[in-house]
DNA sequence: CCTACTCGTGAGAGCGCTCCCGGGCTAGTT
DNA sequence: AACTAGCCCGGGAGCGCTCTCACGAGTAGG
């Protein structure tokens, strides 16, 4: 079997067999040294890593799923009917954690993107079908049922974000909205302001009803401290400017206000700036998410970070754990949130 | 042979073998049809067509890579040391244009990401191991040897954005700069603006050098229009700041200028506000990128945009025709851009 | 009527790897 | 000295697919 030397295919990449006939060896030995094995004695242990070295042997991907039927890789699954994916860091930075922590395991990344209901169709095809691992789902809609669908094919699955409808055991990774909504509006009180406002997310996502829960966590039981100021956003500017307008004329003297994102703070300054208010002198913002934007408005705002990076790393720290596991199953993690401060307040 | 019967693996994928048993046709007509060879009659394809329906069949990857000796996938490989990636929604907009012209053609997108110079190397062997069929390269530095080793392995590789040393043949994709740059600046004059600035980029980029060459295109021939009013800026808000304060300084009358970043933009409104001029009033601004930001800065940022989206699918294309024809060169492409009107000037 | 060619098809031979069984060897036990 | 228990290691089998080759049947040409 000569076949090894067949014709020079220019960069050609050297075999398992050819490894294991330059180290005078077998194909299962080499195989065994590649893959950590402890059964290899030394001897033999140096000079196949010594003829890998030689050769610039590089295991064949495709061989190795073939022969373990696992695929190798995880899908980023990114289901998000609307265009404006990517304008915030969340998703790049998530990916970057992602891509750290799956590095060290060898693991490939595979971007998966659907907007339309057609695509979407074909994503939850691809993930059945075997062609990754497991998969890390952002940005999923309360209603869309392609996690569980995934889960009960035996599928590895995690979520960003937890998910409105609390199903059993739905693995997950999330910030502390709470408490980030409790810091921001306890900031705002300690900075001696009383009349504090929120402008809140969506209440059928869970991080509307959230950070408007840690809004008024921090506001109980302060004497003389409206708790029920708010109004109701859609996270856009637009619904941020409008419900600002709403709030000032409920409430004139207000002096702060908590923005339960950065894009509705930025339209509720629009609204305080075009109402006569100065921020921060007349009124306080504070906003969440820490966007790009959040530090190029004027005066830059003063908003919640959430660990994104490490929100990606966990994720994927969980997901690996799950298809070593074999399970589907695990208990959500929580990470905490910063306020970063800036001008605004 | 009944292995095809082994143990129910839960969701056993079924094999081409089943199904060609299913339709009682071989194997070989099987791929055949999946593959869509006209050599095959019309009865074998109906019956193999419903087999493969009723069973749910899928090729296995692995297998189909293994005995091709391709990867059926593509990198998408962000080589940038700095960690403000994807903070602008070029990054997204681009991987959104190569995923959708990549769905089509059933390659997979897979995501390398690089910061250290160790993840760099890593990036460079990952893709001459032949783990993929070609690159999508963004975010190069001027000095890196990345495309080129790809290139001369033989790996089909596209960039965004023209490199600065034009080495022979390196296929790009770009959006027209200079057109840009000339169009936002001949709508400042046309709007009455004579005394225009600019805060151009760095030079020893392409980005940079072709916005100021446009800048002054658009000035060239105009009587009494100073044509040297600029300052260099390194992209970020600081730099437009600290530019705008040096060009009020030179001419304390310029009415307008032209930035080549929407972040020195940005910087540039905050440094003409602390000097006490009014936007668009005093003096006109035009950014460039359309990024979030413009659209929430006040006055709104007119900019120019580039069609990321486009340079995604070009990019795509271009790399599929490579790939496809075994070359590694081709023309560049050049999209034209478009000057996206809001309050600033 | 025989040869030549085309067309659809079946089947063997891999692609490069992992897994597992069994054999040879050494060391420890009776 | 014979026997068992480990430890390494070789190599067969197989993962699911593509590719090539050859064969039989049909059609055309001499």
């Amino acid at each position: 079997m000569v076949e090894a030397t067949r014709s020079g295919n220019g960069s050609a990449r050297p075999t398992l067999e050819q490894v294991a006939a330059a180290a005078g060896v077998s194909r299962g030995t080499v195989s065994r040294v590649v893959n950590g094995s402890p059964q290899v004695s030394e001897a033999a242990r140096a000079s196949v890593l010594e003829a890998v070295q030689q050769l610039g042997y590089v295991p064949n991907r495709a061989a190795r799923s073939l022969a373990t039927r696992r695929a190798d890789s995880v899908a980023f699954v990114v289901s998000e009917p609307e265009s404006r994916v990517f304008t915030e860091p969340f998703f790049g930075s998530l990916l970057r954690g992602v891509s750290k922590e799956l590095s060290a395991s060898g693991l490939q990344l595979v971007l998966v993107m659907a907007w339309t209901a057609r695509e979407h169709a074909q994503v939850e095809q691809y993930v059945r079908n075997g062609h990754v691992d497991g998969a890390i789902l952002v940005s999923v809609h309360g209603d869309d049922p392609l996690p569980w669908r995934l889960m009960e094919n035996g599928t590895p699955v995690v979520m960003s974000g937890r998910p409105q409808l609390s199903h059993p055991s739905l693995p997950y990774v999330d910030s502390d909205n709470v408490e980030g909504a409790r810091a921001a509006t306890a900031h705002l009180y300690e900075r001696g302001r009383r009349r504090i406002a929120a402008i809140t997310g969506p209440q059928d996502m869970s991080v509307g009803v959230d950070r408007l829960a840690g809004y008024r966590k921090a506001l109980r039981g302060r004497r003389g401290v409206p708790r029920d100021l708010c109004a109701f956003g859609d996270f856009s500017q637009e619904s941020g400017e409008r419900a600002m307008r709403q709030l000032l004329e409920r409430d004139p003297e207000l002096d702060a206000v908590f923005a339960a994102s950065d894009m509705m703070a930025v339209g509720a300054m629009r609204a305080l700036r075009a109402a006569g208010r100065r921020v921060p002198d007349d009124v306080a913002v504070v906003g969440f998410d820490d966007s790009e934007t959040a530090r190029h408005t004027d005066p830059p705002l003063t908003s919640v970070r959430q660990p994104t990076e490490l929100m990606g790393r966990e994720m994927t720290r969980m997901l690996l754990t799950l298809i070593e596991g074999g399970s589907t199953t695990t208990d959500p993690v929580i990470v905490p949130n910063e306020l970063v401060l800036r001008g605004s307040v």
